[in-house]
RNA sequence: GGCUGGGUGGCAGAGGGGUUAUGCAGCGGCCUGCAAAGCCGUGUACGCCGGUUCAAAUCCGACCCCAGCCUCCA
């Protein structure tokens, strides 16, 4: 039985598909006008799992996450680079594919973009106005009227008193209220826009999201995702929007992801302490950043430093040192290992446990010694199909083991040439030239094994 | 100020009324020419103050501190 926690609640619920066996997942994507950091990385890859999780469990999964590509940042940005608008966003949303790709993340099955809805977003707000929830400002904007809802507020545990006495909406004389939120933009004269009864515009962010779920999922769908900041006023709204213009329930279940920190603050912009993913790819392998992510539970928050990637690397080295050289393409499971990493998945998704149940695999494997063994064979292939759920262990261990960044400056035939060398002088027993070379080795950040099969070597 | 969530060993990070988290780092040992990897053993812990209980890191209450949201944000 999977329980996940549902922000609306406030608690883990058992989760159940409106249609057996079906599931529908919407997730707020990215906005394109520049390169994706670590916190798109940790949306996209909690996202990932779940789906990927789901899908183990049999679920036929459905997953739409779409990509805002027309907004004042987009707008503002194409102008500051001098460059069209759609020039922007193909650029930006081809990084994000190729960033997303290297995680091994496993593309939607939809991807809506903005631009392509712009029909089904004025039918909706024309709904809206009809049903009573939206009116034209007076500089020709279409307002969400905020006070029609009842209920506004519920999802971010806020309510309408407070939001005002926070003080910190922006007054704009169009507004009938503060708290309204813009739903269609008119369009100055040199923006772009698209024709629209209250003239040439673009739509609000939160309209958006509102009109591709609906269309893609459906008026009523199982799961709704996102980061956490996006709580309020983003998800608020999409409620409100939707629930208005449907009269019907909206999802079923939000989850919403904690943030990426630096020094205990949130990765962001406008702090200028973020790193983006290629940036980070550099140093490590993507595998190492996946791993990072899953190693703590999604919504807690998690703190990027160096020293915790390092970290994240030296521990997946552990795993895939455990299913070094083992042959592991015939053997069976082991099922108490799946039943007790499904236990702990089926508890909102507690990938930490899930990991360190992989440790446990990898430690049974490395005292069961002889690595052929049958009981090695299937505890390697269980470690390797439970990582695999996880899109962890995929890998040729050796290959990770020896594709770390340190060291890029010398080349495997180099290494070779170096081992063979040192092979040379321990057979003539002059064990200081030996360990001068394994130390040359070292320094560069290579580290030698001397097994009984020969000396091995990886990245450190 | 309001609303959420949290404060765990040297570090990261789970758990969550009585039983080893796990990983990294440390220490001792085995193995090794020496290492590495691995194995065995080992230490350090639950913000503060009360309460409930046979038993509290875990439940309850007060307090202190931190983060997020309340404006665009994954």
């Amino acid at each position: 039985m999977l329980n996940i926690y549902n922000t609306l609640s406030r608690s883990k619920q058992e989760f159940k598909p409106m249609q057996p066996g079906k599931v529908s997942i919407y997730v707020c994507g990215i906005t394109v006008y520049d390169y994706c950091h670590l916190g798109h990385a940790r949306m996209l890859l909690v996202f990932d799992m779940v789906t990927r999780y789901l899908r183990a469990c049999d679920y036929d999964v459905t997953y739409v996450r779409n990509i805002t590509d027309i907004d004042d940042k987009i707008i503002n940005r194409a102008r500051e680079n001098n460059e069209t608008i759609t020039a922007l966003t193909d650029r930006f949303i081809a990084a994000m594919n190729q960033d997303a790709d290297a995680l091994g993340i496993i593309r939607p099955d939809i991807e809506p973009r903005a631009t392509g809805f712009i029909a089904q977003i004025i039918a909706m707000i024309s709904k809206l106005i009809s049903n009573g929830y939206a009116y034209v400002g007076a500089n020709g904007d279409v307002f969400y009227d905020v006070s029609q809802f009842e209920g506004y507020g519920k999802l971010s545990g806020k309510n309408i008193e407070d939001l005002r006495a926070g003080e910190r909406v922006e007054i704009q004389e169009a507004k009938n209220d503060p708290l309204d939120f813009v739903l269609w933009k008119s369009a100055k004269p040199d923006e772009p826009g698209w024709e629209s009864p209250w003239g040439a515009g673009r739509p609000g962010w939160h309209i958006e999201c509102s009109a591709m779920s609906v269309d893609t999922l459906g008026e009523t769908f199982d799961i709704h995702g996102g980061g956490q900041d996006l709580q309020f006023p983003h998800h608020e709204n999409e409620i409100a929007q939707t629930c208005g213009a449907t009269g019907k329930p909206f999802v079923n279940l939000w989850m919403h992801n904690g943030f990426i920190r630096v020094d205990d603050e949130k990765m962001s912009k406008s702090l200028g302490n973020f790193f983006t993913i290629r940036d980070v790819l550099k140093a490590y392998q993507p595998e190492v950043i996946r791993f990072f992510i899953l190693s703590s539970h999604y919504r807690s928050p998690l703190n990027y430093s160096d020293a915790n990637l390092k970290e994240a690397r030296t521990a997946l080295a552990r795993l895939y040192t455990a299913i070094r050289d083992i042959t592991d393409d015939t053997a069976t499971h082991d099922q108490a290992f799946i039943a007790k990493f499904h236990e702990v998945m089926e508890d909102d998704f507690n990938t930490r446990e899930a990991v360190t149940l992989l440790h446990e695999i990898a430690h049974e494997i490395n005292k069961a010694g002889d690595n052929q063994s049958e009981r090695a064979r299937t505890l390697a292939a269980t470690l390797r199909y439970l990582g695999g759920i996880l899109g962890l262990l995929q890998d040729k261990p050796e290959n990770f083991l020896q594709s770390g960044k340190t060291g890029s400056g010398v080349t495997n035939d180099q290494i070779q040439q170096l081992i063979d060398e040192r092979a040379m002088a321990k057979s003539q027993k002059n064990f200081s030239l030996a360990d001068q070379l394994r130390d040359q080795l070292v320094g560069q950040g290579i580290i030698l094994e001397d097994t009984s099969k020969g000396t091995i070597w990886r990245r450190s």
